[in-house]
DNA sequence: ATAGAGCAGTCTCTAAATGAGACCAATCAT
DNA sequence: ATGATTGGTCTCATTTAGAGACTGCTCTAT
């Protein structure tokens, strides 16, 4: 079956349910884990579980607030695991189920699509922005 | 080369450069594929060409602002264009372009896992939900 | 002729999500 | 004693998204 095929089947489907945002599988979870910290944050986990601060170092630029709630919504959804060791201060190690790991197959075509077409969609956007301007 | 890899390859690439969310193309790119609106115009697109009052009802609890918006950046991006014809009103049409048709494979990827891990999530958010309500 | 609807948007106002950064208690190294 | 690290929470300001009124033009039905 061509991508046309598919998503034009899971449009069809997903119209017929009255596009239902809470039972619609795209936007449940693809609102969550197309989304920009979640995304990355798996990233980071595929190298291996790491703790609360290393996640902070690997993604320097989320919030304590965003990596905070990021890392509750992705161990609710059951992609990562998170383990409490009662040392003192505690330590918090964060690592990929096997549900998370198996995210990770279709982010990485995804990623490398944006990798290839990264310079096309550059030059449509200096393309774009000279035309406007131009106007 | 495994998911993993590839993934874990492309982090040290955008670490080694500094994190920069400009020259990054995970985040350049994928910000805007990745993203609720976006995805779903594309696929609502991957049937054939539509005009914009087409696009609002394929998508209904999209607004105009959002859809206008929408269309705008993936225009700008090249992944559709933007056809006027000159007859009163005027009537857009909006298409994919072959670069906007070669992201449906990988988004085709991402939603055929999104549906076949779904049961899977959903189960994960009431385990976790009830656990907390249980504490 | 005239009211209503559809076209492709824009504009404004409000509501929600995000980011920046202070603060917490406990512990270890200098 | 000072400062740093641990894994967060909390508040406040900014950014972003959503709801919906409004535009000018045309076609249709009454």
């Amino acid at each position: 079956m061509s991508a046309e095929e598919i998503l034009s089947k899971r449009l069809a489907a997903w119209s017929a349910m009255g596009f239902d945002a809470e039972r619609c599988p795209v936007r449940n979870v693809l609102d969550r884990i197309g989304d920009k910290w979640p995304t990355l944050i798996l990233i980071v986990l595929a190298a291996g579980p790491k703790r609360f601060s290393a996640l902070g170092r690997a993604v320097p630029d989320i919030s304590k607030r965003m990596l905070t709630q990021t890392l509750r919504d992705l161990e609710r959804d059951g992609l990562l695991t998170r383990k409490v060791f009662p040392t003192k201060p505690p330590s918090v190690e964060y690592s990929l189920t096997a549900l998370g790991r198996s995210a990770l197959e279709p982010m990485a075509a995804l990623v490398e699509w944006a990798e290839r077409r990264h310079p096309e969609i550059e030059a449509a956007r200096a393309r774009f922005d000279r035309d406007a301007e131009a106007a």
